[in-house]
DNA sequence: CGCGATATGATTGTCGACAACATAGTCGTC
DNA sequence: GACGACTATGTTGTCGACAATCATATCGCG
């Protein structure tokens, strides 16, 4: 395989992120919905290359939690029982607190401000009826949250845990009531981060939480695998 | 290769896997120093399989941040520079605040006690002058701590940044004046989560992190690569 | 003596093939 | 008819070899 173009540098990403990084975009989806099987030589044939970058890509996903392996049985996308997406939001609202405790140490004012533009985007979507919109924005919002926090750690963590909430977020197509709300808890936590109210951010943060939490729980489909 | 062991169900850890922790063991303990370079055909040869799987074991090392990969060229070991150990501590803080939460939202008296004993441990290898055995118990405590909240993701976030947290640890090796002043925040932790007292507790493991940090910043070799 | 092009060595990236393993279906026997 | 062993099939696990790429050292030239 040889680079046909020679004018353009440096664009080397390497094959097994390209690979991954499209597995989980049909992962966060919905394309490759949970339980559904991957199979290494399919995908090699099908993206015309051998099983080995394949085998990294689903390697790195399969340690994001993403993907669960089986020895010699193959591997499959993870489900999510009610355990699960209580943890993935216990887990996420932990980082985005420690975030927004930074944004707080530092200029609050123009994290907030910045932070108020996502929810007016997030807004015009409600307004317009588009609900993928508004789960992009919504998650938009606590991308921009963690990344304005400048914290490497943070931010990566951060990645996979919002890879997991869009994947649940699938489940709950088009089920708003009322999308005002969720769209007036993120402008809460935006302007308490502005105006630097640590405790209220961290108060509406966990409420944020425990909201979304109660609107996936309920949802048929939720098998709670912990039967013991 | 079959399972001479007939009573013993399924222990089977697979290969890339023992390979992992085991280099991740020798990162942890500083036997591979951060910088080191690690070839795969080396180890390979060492450990008498094919570069296949040390290639994942590798790579999942890569992902967890323990090592850095340039393409073409090698892997080496990570070397933390200040902005680094303050983003480990900021991140691991953060984790164990969560656990910290969800510990005293539930049996924090139970929690408490069992972190108590763990500090006793600490206090009698400090009485004893065992600088490491002070070090792993201490690594000990907060590993229980996250352990019992019981959150699998926060487990998993928190034993890569432990990992971490042992590198940082080996460069101060020795270098404690005052190794009661470790323990007692440890016990005050502990107390504080026995007690219930939720504010408490988030201020300790706050204080906690900003003396870790105060600790190990001005060692020399915490070479600043931040220089653009 | 300094500089650039070239040759060389080392390491990772990729590939195709084979082996090991687990499941599911089939057949024979009780 | 039910149970157990056996066979067949699919998937991952492992291997060895080759290609691509980068860093270094060497040589020729100005």
């Amino acid at each position: 395989m040889k680079s046909s173009r020679v004018l353009q540098p440096i664009v080397q990403e390497s094959t097994p992120s390209l690979i991954a990084a499209q597995l989980r975009g049909h992962i966060a989806e919905g394309a490759l919905p949970p339980g559904a099987q991957l199979v290494e030589a399919d995908i090699a044939r099908e993206l015309g290359v051998s099983r080995g970058p394949i085998r990294e890509a689903i390697q790195r996903l399969t340690q994001e939690g993403l993907l669960v392996s089986i020895r010699n049985r193959g591997v499959f996308v993870a489900e999510f029982d009610d355990e699960d997406i209580r943890d993935i939001y216990e887990a996420r609202t932990a980082v985005e607190k420690a975030a927004a405790g930074i944004l707080a140490d530092g200029d609050g004012a123009r994290a907030g401000a910045e932070l108020l533009r996502q929810v007016e985007r997030m807004d015009a979507a409600r307004a317009a009826g588009d609900d993928t919109a508004v789960s992009e924005a919504d998650i938009a919002f606590h991308e921009k949250l963690v990344e304005m926090a400048a914290s490497p750690r943070l931010s990566k963590m951060h990645a996979t845990l919002l890879t997991e909430t869009r994947m649940c977020l699938n489940r709950l197509q088009g089920r708003y009531d009322d999308e005002s709300v969720r769209v007036e808890e993120h402008r809460g936590i935006a302007e308490a981060i502005r105006d630097g109210k640590r405790d209220l951010v961290m108060d509406r943060l966990d409420a944020h939480k425990d909201d979304a939490i109660a609107r996936l729980l309920p949802i048929q489909g939720a098998n709670s695998t912990a039967a013991s």
